[in-house]
Order: C-alpha cells, then structure tokens, then sequence
RNA sequence: CCGCCUGUAGCUCAGCAGGAUAGAGCAACGGACUUCUAAUCCGUAGGUCAGAGGUUCGAGUCCUCUCAGGCGGACCA
C-alpha cells in the first residue's frame, strides 16, 4: 500500500530528524491519521510526550524536526498546530494515482501456518444462532489472515463421542412412540418404523441443501424431550449410560441397513437392543448432523479444511502420548488421597494466572480412568502446534480420508472446502489411509474460537503446553473468546408464538434485558430458521422497492445475498466480549447502519460504471488513464474517500491484532457514509467537464475495487449485481 | 471469597497501542426523488462517557477504590 509506505518513510525521516536536531533516538515513531482532514493527512504527536525530556516546548520541537527532516516526495507540506502536533499533508493526485496503479498487495508471509479452529457444534442437533456467531467471527478472521497473506488452515473439531449424541439416540430408542410421531410429523406407528423413516432424513454423502425439515431438525425437536424426560422420570436416565456405554465399545463396521435390521429384530421381539447396532445409529445420527450443520454454514459462505473427530483423537491415543509427555515432564500427578483421591491432575499453582485459586489443581483423568474433555483438548492442541511426537520423533497423527465435496451452486457466497480444492477432509484412525498432497496440523499459531465461558479450560490447556516446555507456543495458542448470544424477551415470545409452544419462564425471567439459550432446554433460534425468516424478509423488501409491476430478475439470489450480508454484518459489528442480546427486529432490520446499506453502496458505485458505458461509452477508469490524473485537483470530500481506501491493511491489521472486527466494520460503514454522501454532491454521468468526470471516476473506480475486497473477501458479505 | 468481562445519547452500539471539537444507527422533528435506483442524502435536537480519587501537557481510553450487571473458578463441555 502506498499509504503504509509513506508513512514509514516519514517515519524514519522524523526519526532521522529527532537524532541531528535533538540527539534523541526514538524507540518508535507513531504516524496517526488526524481526525479531521483540515489537520492533515498524517501527523506525529511525539513531540508533546518529549517536551520534558528534552526540556523544550513541545512546538519548538516539531518545528525543529519539521524543517530538519527529508520528508518523501509524496509530502506536499507540513505544519505544526495546537500545543505541538506535526501534522503532514500529502500530495493527493500522487497518492491517488499510487493506489489506482497497484494490483494485488498480497505481500506473501513465510511466517508459517495458522490454524484457525472454529464452529466446533456438538452434533446432536440443528445450530443455533449462537453458533452463528461463533462461524461468523472464525471465518471472519480466515478471510483477514489470508488476505494478510498467512497460510491458514481452517478446522472444524467434531465432537462425536459426547453424551449428547447419545442422548438423541436414547430419545429415538426410548421415548414413547407418540412423542417421536410427534416429532416426525407422522401418525404414530411403531418405534422400529418410526426410527427407519428418521433415518431416512439422514443425510447421505454429500452436502445437502439446507432446509428446516432436515435431520438436525428432527435431532432439536427429540433432544430437549429426552433432557426434560431425565429430569423427570429416574429409571429413564439409566438408558443414557446404557446407551453411552455401547455407543463407546464400537459398531466395528456394522453397515447401517444391517443395523435398522438389528433394531427392527429386537423391537418384534421386545428384546434389548444390539450394542453395535446402537453405536451404528449414534454415528449416523452424529454424521448426518455434521452434514446438515456444514450446509448451514454453506449458506454464509463458510468453509472448512479438516474435521477433527475426538473419536479418532481417542482411537489412536492421542491423549496417550500427551500423558506420558505430561508424566515426562512432571506436570501431572496422582492423588493418594484427598477429594481428588485416584484422579491424575495437573498443578496449576506455580502459574501466577492461577495462583489465587482456592483449589490450583485441574483434574485430567477421573478416578474411573477416563479422560476429561480438557485432557483430550491438551492433546488436540500439542497436535494442533506439532508438539505432539511419538517416541521416535515422528509425529503422532491422524488418518485422513476425503468427506464431502462441494457442489451446490445456490449459496450467495462461494463455498471452498480445502482451500479451493473443494474437499472437505476428515480424519479418521487408520493411519494408512492419507490424502496426498495435504497434511495438517503443525501450526504455529493456533487460534481457538470458543465462547468466553471456556475461558478457564483454555487456560488449563495453555498452561500445559508452557509446562511442557513450549512458552513460545503456549503465547501463539491463542483463545479468541466471544460473549453469548442471548434472546430478547420479544424474540422469546416470538419463537413461543411461531413454534405453538411454551418455555415456560417465569415473569421474572421474561422480564430481564435478555435470556440465555439453552440447548437443553430447547430455547433458541435455529441458524437456518433464522435465515429462512431473514431471506423472506430480504425478498420482500427486494420486491416492494421494484417498480410497480415489474417482475425482479433473480429474487432469489438477491435476498439470500442481502441475508448474508446482514447478518454477517450485524455480527462483525458487535463487539466480540459483549451479549448479542438477539432482537428479531434488530436483525431484519435493512436500513441505517447495517450491511445492505454497505452493499447498496457498491451497488450504487457499479451502476453508475454500468450506466456511463451506456450514456457515455466510459467505464471503469482504464489503467492507461491512471498517468492522465497527475496534477488534478482533489477537493477534500473526495480525498477523504481516497485516503479511507488507502488504510485497509491498517485497519485489517490492528483488527487482527486486536480480534476486534467492529473495527473493520466501522471502516467500511464509513466509506460507505463517504460514498453515498459523494454520491449526491458529485454525480459523474451528468458531468460535461471531461476532467473532473475522470478525477470522479478515478475515485469511484477506486471504492468499487476496495468495496469488493472489504465486503466479499473479507467480511464474506456478498456483493449482488442489483439490490 | 477469588478471577475475567461489561457500564458511553431515550434505545442498540462504535470509539483497541492516552491526543486535537466524544461518533454512528434506530426512534423524534424539518427538508431533497423528471436524477447515476431514496435500502440514499442534507439538516435540527439529544452526553456530568456508572461514581469518586489518582497519573499525565492532555483521560471515555491507564491506575486505585466504590456501585450495578454478566460469566467463570465441575471427576460438564
């Protein structure tokens, strides 16, 4: 970018000056963009903190460093305002001719690999709004950290073995039969029959298209039942470790029409269910649902390249060898007696982050011998960073085998599994089996997005990284945390109202600012309910704003494209550590500061392009124009567009940095106030002075290509061809 | 009890290496469609940045305390 090296030549020409005039080195020399443009375009307040160092006022300091200094060619002038800003002003025609002649600023970093492990839905239903959140902010930062030129690897973890996947399977095995018509949508029949029509809503090898009858949905109506029905009936909850125990010992490669045989065999016979027939029915119910939440996140335009499965993680003892390396290095330990009696725990005292603990010590392996989640997070996590070898140094790792490949042309943003490959790997825990030319893992910087109530285990499992010996990679393990997504009470009663039911919150509780989802319980809003209702929503704002009359090319494409955006948008926007109280009316709202109003502004900016090649023959400014703008003069309305455009890796950059994308959002929504305003004050069509028609295409053909790569590359937010 | 997060306009939120006059959107009010599509624009009004101290040339931003709310501190994830 012309503007990043501008600012580091006048960096170093202000440093330079500093060390002749005063002999003061600078640690850094910081270049802001003033708030206003009438105080320049860059300035240095360095002058104020040095005033007592140097004993001088701080204006005498700028002004001597002002004239001392060999600033670039691109620096017009510079001036000293206030108590002792240095503020420069640039030659615009220079700088605007600077950004419009560079191509691609990829600016490749060797720096190595970055995983970006995000979406991580337990797969026992239907996503929720909430893991919306969580896709959209990991994606989000794939598109930044790419753009920045990083190598990522994106990975969706599976968590296939959890009791709630076994709970779904209680529910299709164990609920009364009329609840599970109930759920199907049929008339009651007999559990065998009921459990072969479930499955066959299954979905099979590919990527279905997503809809709000799909398996996930059948697995959120029966889910909370069984949950509820827990809590309710004792004796029921005895066919969850039943269950849970089968679904452990294996299927051991039973086909799944042998195992509805099985099924069908027992439930004739009133017998008890087979134990690999069981496991069978838990490892489809958990695919399917993988599947059907990857066509959910499709529709926003979010891809993966690997799923880990925990299964696999278990099978091929991973946490095996993460223990002996916890052993090796004494970060373990097993309790002779105490609370913990039996358990292998890991100390957390000598970490200051821990120290005021009342108890420091986090368990890792129960007293029965199983491992906790974070055990099996710590071992994820040394793979994840290659800190995992095996006793002969090779690296302990996965198998992998292709698992669905991209095709659907519908969603409004291209899907690319496997960076543009199109195919979704998974793991699996035969070694043998490995997919050329890919390999994963090793990464050296690893970021987690998990919600912020997971802050706790993520720190447990950095801590095990650093007292494995690895400090460097237990600081690149980083835990992008997130607040919770939570239901107004109005989206609450609008859920109640649509879905015929009740929740049954007290007054209280429907009376606070806003109320937690619950899976458990059933409350929330399902991902792709919310953008079935978004997308009709986007359709019917598209056709009431059409002439009267006239049929609208495309509808379809343009309100799922409007969804997307306003969706993403309105979840980039928020900052990350606050509650997304979610407000239907909020949400659907297409007006104001939200994302349609940023794509109508690249709309807007390609029409007119469209309808200067139709009235005038003009297009978009050609690259052999570029020299023709040497000279121009640029009023500060259409300059200060400029210079927004100018700052993109500033801003991209400090938003990474900070895993703060309101920062990228409100850059864009500020260009996008910038253009509209332009919009009227300076009409290009109309215009018969030949030159200042060039200077304004100039600067529109400049948002246009910045729109495009702010919007569909990095915030996923697609750009129709009409709104 | 300890730790983390949050408190900014009536409402929803920006303001992230301390900087120049605290910004958007919604809601309210007044204007602009024969136009490059008004999902837009222009304008008016709206603020002791929870409170109190402190550091600094300068504090919404950093430090301390207080108040209010949320989340963690599980052999749950």
């Amino acid at each position: 970018m012309p503007l990043e090296s501008i600012r580091k030549r006048a960096a170093e020409a202000l440093a330079a000056a500093l060390e002749a005039e005063f002999d003061h080195r600078p640690e850094e020399v910081v270049l802001e963009v003033p708030p206003r443009r009438e105080l320049g375009d860059l300035a240095w307040p360095g002058a104020l903190p040095l005033a007592r160092e140097l004993k001088r006022a701080p204006r005498q300091i700028a002004e001597g460093v002002a004239e001392k200094a060999a600033w670039p060619e691109e620096v017009e002038r510079v001036e000293i305002a206030g108590p002792g800003f240095l503020n420069l002003f640039l030659k615009r025609d220079v700088l605007l001719t600077g950004i419009l002649r560079e191509e691609h600023d990829g600016g490749a970093d060797a720096s190595g690999k970055t995983i970006v492990e995000h979406t991580n839905i337990n797969p026992n239903k239907a996503a929720h709004i909430g893991h919306l959140r969580n896709a959209v902010l990991g994606d989000i930062l794939v598109r930044c950290l790419r753009h920045l030129g990083h190598e990522v690897e994106v990975q969706d973890y599976i968590d296939d073995t959890g009791v709630q996947v076994a709970d779904v399977v209680v529910g299709f095995l164990f609920l009364p039969e009329s609840e599970l018509a109930e759920a199907l949508g049929v008339e009651p029949s007999r559990r065998d029959e009921l459990i072969e029509l479930a499955m066959k809503r299954a979905s099979g090898e590919e990527v279905p298209a997503a809809s709000t009858a799909d398996f996930d949905d059948l697995c959120w109506k029966i889910y909370p039942r069984v949950t509820a029905r827990y809590e309710t009936e004792p004796e029921f909850a005895a066919h969850r470790a039943e269950v849970l125990h089968m679904v452990e010992a294996g299927h051991g490669g039973l086909e799944l029409d042998t195992a509805l045989q099985l099924i069908r065999g027992a439930v004739v016979a009133g017998d008890s269910f087979s134990g690999r027939a069981v496991a069978r029915l838990a490892s489809t119910v958990a695919e399917s649902n993988v599947r059907c939440h990857l066509a959910t996140m499709a529709r926003l335009g979010v891809a993966y390249d690997l799923l880990p499965h925990e299964s696999d993680i278990l099978l091929l003892g991973f946490w095996r060898r993460a223990f002996e390396l916890l052993q090796d290095a004494g970060a373990i330990r097993l309790e002779e007696d105490g609370k913990n009696k039996g358990c292998w725990v890991m100390s957390l005292a000598a970490s200051p982050e821990f120290a005021d603990m009342d108890d420091p010590d986090k368990i890792l392996v129960r007293s029965n011998g199983t491992v906790t989640y974070t055990g099996k997070d710590i071992a994820y996590q040394l793979w994840k960073l290659g800190l995992l070898p095996d006793p002969d140094g090779s690296r302990h790792d996965f198998g992998y085998r292709a698992f669905t490949r991209w095709s659907q042309p519908a969603p409004a943003l291209p899907v690319r599994y496997g960076k543009g490959s199109e195919v979704l790997v998974r793991t699996i825990s035969d070694l043998a089996e490995t997919m050329p030319g890919r390999s994963f893992g090793s990464g050296r910087k690893v970021y987690n997005v998990i919600d912020v109530r997971q802050s706790y285990p993520q720190k447990v499992v950095k801590e095990a990284v650093r007292v494995l010996g690895h400090p460097e990679a237990a600081d690149n393990s980083v835990h992008f945390a997130y607040e919770m997504v939570a239901l107004t009470p109005a989206a609450v009663r609008l859920i109640e109202e649509r879905t015929g039911s009740s929740f049954g919150l007290s007054e209280e509780a429907m009376a606070k600012a806003y109320i937690d989802m619950s899976g458990r319980r059933g409350i929330g809003v399902k991902a792709d309910e919310f953008l079935d209702i978004l997308t009709a929503a986007a359709g019917d704002a598209v056709a009431e704003r059409a002439d009267e009359g006239s049929a609208v090319d495309d509808l379809p494409n343009r309100a799922r494209a409007i969804a997307v955006g306003a969706l993403r948008y309105l979840m980039a926007r928020q900052s990350r550590n606050r509650v997304l109280a979610f407000d239907f009316k909020e949400a659907l709202a297409f007006e104001g500061d939200t994302g349609p109003y940023l794509q109508y502004s690249a709309v807007r900016a390609q029409k007119i392009f469209d309808k200067l090649k139709v009235k005038r023959g003009e297009g978009r400014l050609a690259p052999e124009e570029i020299d023709s703008l040497a000279g121009a003069e640029i009023g500060d309305d259409l300059w200060e567009l400029v210079l927004q455009c100018a700052r993109r890796r500033e801003v991209i950059g400090q938003a990474v940095d900070n895993l703060e994308f309101s920062l990228l959002a409100q850059h864009v929504h500020e260009m996008a106030q910038l253009f509209h305003s332009l919009y009227h004050a300076h009409p290009v069509v109309p215009e018969e002075d030949a030159e200042l028609r060039r200077l304004r295409r100039a600067v529109f053909t400049l948002f246009d290509r910045e729109m495009k790569v702010l919007l569909e590359e990095l915030l996923g937010i697609p750009v129709p061809e009409e709104m």
